[in-house]
DNA sequence: ATGGTTTTTTACCGGCGGGTACATAAAGCA
DNA sequence: TGCTTTATGTACCCGCCGGTAAAAAACCAT
């Protein structure tokens, strides 16, 4: 969970936490989007000012990414473990119902924030949105992935579209994270949770 | 169609059409979400400068609200549409496929202005936010009062849970824009949609 | 103490953001 | 032909944007 690059025993010693100030940038870039933050947003959740910041992170777009990658490897995070689950539809369970928690933490901002950080955005943003696309569908890859192996392992009905299935659990996914900036409560994605799971087949 | 405000006849006249010049700040909007989308980027699409912009729309953020309002009364809407279908699952089913179409649609930007036009966003654009929001809100009220209406005609069963339903379809409907944003091909969303249906009740 | 190394602080840069003042142009009306 | 009214083009406003130069400060090794 920690961040640090083996830090050298010389020179002046960094007065703040970098992964502290990672997780504050995180929660910036997450309430308000890429476009949507500046600099002075982020220093000042941050604690430290602009040239720490680049001397730490590199510019605006790679702390963003670096805290998008620490987003998606932090403990909370739901997406890589529910796929261990051993069979598909607890696999499904697992990613829907975790959803359901996750996004509507009151603990950060609700939604996603691989979904809703840079959506549409402006030509300068534009790396940014494509790496998040690409986050999206890695993760339906792998989702899928584990779904084809769920059908070889028989725990699917061989006549099952790994692909459509995956699309179709991912499609929900995003939608939730839409569904928890409308304020949605926990329980209602959970709600939808259960709907979802209705299509998808058992055994 | 028009958004002509009764036009006087006295004084120099307007050299630009309204509507399509809102059609065209439509487009930039979609592509480059509010946060990401600058006078210049608006002035240039729409072909006129930033005092005919400001005497004819207000400023950026009523232009955006006239997009929103244009963009949901368009021709090729699908939502409004579907709600008149006779039955329930002829709601549902129109209004899913016709999204698979429409967000999908490369006659312009993909996915869904009202769903990624300010997901996340900067306090300056929160209005808009919560506009956008209300919208997503209201059109699923819409669509569970449609479903409630389905129950009392006796094409959904009596058990059946409307708010839920419509919760559902909304969350499909808001995936399938992030889907949409993905590459994901109206093909792949019909699949989508249809997995949906499979299960959304039928008489 | 001194020098080497790295971080912090302060102050600044050019550029573009949203928005507007003002003079001019194009119409109807008298 | 004025006169009024509205739209257009140009030129400009201030403030904030992302990013950086330079000097001072805090550590280690000698």
């Amino acid at each position: 969970m920690s961040v640090v690059s083996c830090t050298p025993h010389v020179g002046r010693p960094r007065a703040f936490d970098m992964t502290t100030a990672l997780e504050k940038a995180l929660e910036v870039f997450w309430r308000n989007g890429y476009d949507g933050t500046s600099l002075s947003d982020l220093t000042e959740a941050m604690g430290i000012n602009k040239p720490s910041l680049y001397a730490a992170f590199g510019n605006k777009e790679q702390l963003f990414l670096k805290a998008i990658e620490f987003y998606e490897n932090r403990s909370c995070s739901f997406f890589l473990p529910a796929l261990e689950k051993p069979t598909a539809y607890q696999v499904a369970e697992h990613m829907l119902y975790g959803a359901a928690m996750n996004m509507t933490d009151k603990e950060h901002p609700q939604g996603c924030v691989v979904v809703q950080g840079a959506l549409s955005c402006s030509e300068a943003a534009a790396p940014v949105k494509e790496a998040l696309m690409n986050r999206r569908v890695e993760g339906e890859q792998k989702l899928c992935e584990r779904l084809k192996r769920a059908i070889a392992e028989g725990d699917l009905p061989a006549g099952a579209n790994a692909e459509v299935l995956a699309r179709y659990l991912g499609t929900v996914l995003q939608g939730m994270a839409i569904q928890a900036n409308n304020g949605a409560t926990s329980e209602q994605l959970r709600q939808v949770a259960q709907m979802t799971l209705q299509a998808f087949p058992r055994n």
